[in-house]
DNA sequence: CGGCAAACCTGCGAGC
DNA sequence: TGCTCGCAGGTTTGCC
């Protein structure tokens, strides 16, 4: 499901219901996610206090008050739910819930399972294999166009390609990356290296502007993403190309319209005459 | 190392 | 109505 400002959406839902409470349940109803919950996992988790929660890439990170974190990655349809802490069996694809001094539940549900949690100490985020390598964060002031363009030397793959790396560029996805190009008017199947340092400012600035907008809007709602408490995001009205092949592209008198191509098997969709 | 297809898993909409 | 096919917001693995 969720690119960067999807799990933020979901970060600010959690931090609402979880920040600063003591977490008097918690379960698991399988063995495993995308990979196997770690050792003692929901024991580990009762009777801790949550203190605060952040993001990292598309990763969330809830800090317990005995020095560890839980680690939560959404996947394709990971979501998380938040109700009230009553007799209700769990549902189809409900496989974690923890439950709060304040009588929420809070609901990990995952048709796809494409979604992971972890356990660790604090002191060992900087090597956890998981997160050492990922690339600067979009919205932070050191993502510039120079750390850009740096990365993309001597990277011949097309450039939509390349900002799905998570080394390169962290949180971004198929949807962000065909709007932030679009925006910056450059074409997906352009080899990285190539990108003057003309259009690695105009992409920079789209990123972080297209990011920005989403989050504001809740995230973009396609098939899985709810916010945490049930609403919808409504950023895809505001998509210009994602999902819209053959649709007229704003701003623009091209016959042909909103294109779409695959590349390394995903989606892409631009306009051939905006974007060069 | 780079690049790409396949794999992981389920659901949903389109087309027949 | 019911079946099959293709596609879905992510990441890892294995193969050239």
């Amino acid at each position: 499901m969720p690119e960067l400002p999807e799990v933020e959406t979901v970060c600010r839902g959690l931090a609402e219901a979880l920040q600063g409470r003591l977490l008097v349940r918690a379960a698991t109803f399988r063995a495993d996610l995308r990979r196997p919950f770690p050792p003692a996992f929901a024991e580990r988790l009762q009777g801790r206090r949550i203190e605060t929660i952040a993001r990292r890439a598309k990763y969330m990170t809830l800090y317990l008050d005995d020095g560890w974190v839980w680690l939560i990655h959404l996947g394709m349809s990971g979501r998380m739910l938040i109700g009230p802490a009553d007799d209700a069996p769990p549902g189809k694809h409900d496989h974690v819930l923890v439950e709060t001094d304040q009588g929420r539940r809070v609901t990990y549900n995952d048709a796809r399972r494409f979604g992971l949690m972890d356990l660790f100490p604090a002191a060992d985020m900087s090597n956890h294999p998981l997160l050492k390598g990922l690339g600067p964060e979009p919205l932070d002031d050191a993502f510039t166009p120079a750390v850009l363009s740096r990365a993309l030397v001597g990277k011949s793959g097309p450039i939509k390609t390349v900002l799905l790396d998570q080394t390169v560029v962290a949180g971004i996805g198929n949807i962000y990356a065909s709007e932030s190009l679009f925006r910056a008017r450059i074409l997906p199947d352009r080899p990285a290296e190539t990108i003057t340092g003309k259009q690695s400012e105009r992409l920079v600035k789209a990123i972080k502007s297209v990011l920005t907008e989403a989050i504001a809007a809740g995230g973009s709602s396609l098939r899985d993403h709810r916010r945490p408490n049930g609403e919808l995001g409504y950023f895809q009205h505001a998509f210009a190309v994602y999902d819209r092949e053959g649709e007229p592209c704003p701003g623009c008198t091209c016959a042909e319209g909103v294109r779409r191509i695959v590349q390394a098997g995903r989606s892409t969709f631009f306009c051939a005459k905006r974007q060069k």
